[in-house]
DNA sequence: TAATTTCGAAACCTGCGGTATCGAAACCTA
DNA sequence: TAGGTTTCGATACCGCAGGTTTCGAAATTA
């Protein structure tokens, strides 16, 4: 038999992380990133608020949990260059489209921006695995990667909040069609 | 006589606009956005928090005009398309990058997402002007000005929300070149 | 049954946006 | 100088959200 690590004494956690994942992006959908409290997160999962903070420490890293949940890993399959950035743009368009997933993910940038705490878990856990495999996949030094991440996350962020509302196809395409001539040059 | 509007009687309004501006972005820049409380604003200016609060009906609001009287009028005077679009970039960069500026352009932004009154003085008293004077420099209808906003101005919050620093000269240049072929094209 | 761990419910603390109150200060008119 | 009007400063206050603490009940192992 693999022995493995023995199951310790006492009360098994309960496994609510998918409950919760998903009880965030609906109350985030239905009332915003602000009025999506922590407790009104846990009554919409049919959980304690204590157990959430027993999970996360903070809303906002709970929030990052959600989105490296909702995003999961990067198609980065493709043949050309030009063909690995554009699906991979449309690809993260979409996800932000989502419901739920552009709020949540323009609110817990907007916390971030007056918590270097939270900076730092946005930027090590969220970005940075998407950014070192876009440098591997197309052979780019980080700071060039970097600044396409700007350019996109922040071009369709910007869309989200100042609008409400995800960007449409047509300006998707443009944004494509905009950062591929300035990166597929080879 | 041009009797003008005859001045109303009782204690005339202090003008304290100047020194609340400059104490917004000070305190925004030592303390980040939402530590700047209304409060230690209003210290910082001199004055006391009700001050404040009879003046302007929310802190967001108050940001958006302390934001207003930092960028003023865009420079867009400039001979070809290229360079209209070159100096109206570097320009709104060099504002963000002041210190204070992109701090609380980041901040009324993230408050904005999850408050829709907000958004429409966000979008109405500072994103419009700006919008307007560019369709009319550059003969470019709504939607294509809207985008190139989007890309802007989102890249550089961008940076600015996730590193805490303003984008330096070279992606700054690199953001230039991108957005003037795409734009350029006559 | 005893020990251990997690869960849920509730009370609680802190901080901030925003409001209400009220006396003092600054101005105009008579 | 006196009276009316408006703004100012100080203070207390309210609502709400993030986060903590406490404690008894439930679920598991030995």
């Amino acid at each position: 038999m693999p022995s493995g690590p023995a199951r310790p004494p006492g009360r098994p956690r309960a496994g609510v992380d998918a409950a919760v994942f998903a009880a965030t992006l609906r109350t985030v959908h239905e009332l915003g990133y602000a009025r999506a409290t922590v407790e009104r997160i846990a009554a919409a999962a049919g959980i304690a608020k204590t157990t959430i903070y027993r999970r996360w420490p903070s809303k906002g890293e709970l929030v990052v949990d959600v989105l490296l949940d909702a995003f999961g890993p990067a198609p980065l399959v493709g043949g050309t260059r030009a063909e690995i950035l554009a699906s991979v743009i449309r690809w993260g368009a979409a996800k932000i489209a989502e419901p739920g997933v552009g709020d949540a993910f323009a609110g817990v940038f907007s916390d971030a921006v007056s918590d270097p705490a939270l900076r730092v878990v946005l930027s090590s856990r969220l970005q940075d695995p998407y950014r070192l495999a876009l440098q591997d996949a197309l052979g780019e030094p980080e700071h060039r990667v970097l600044f396409f991440v700007d350019v996109v996350v922040g071009t369709l962020l910007h869309r989200m909040g100042m609008t409400g509302e995800p960007m449409v196809d047509a300006d998707v395409t443009a944004l494509v069609d905009m950062v591929v001539a300035h990166f597929a040059n080879e």
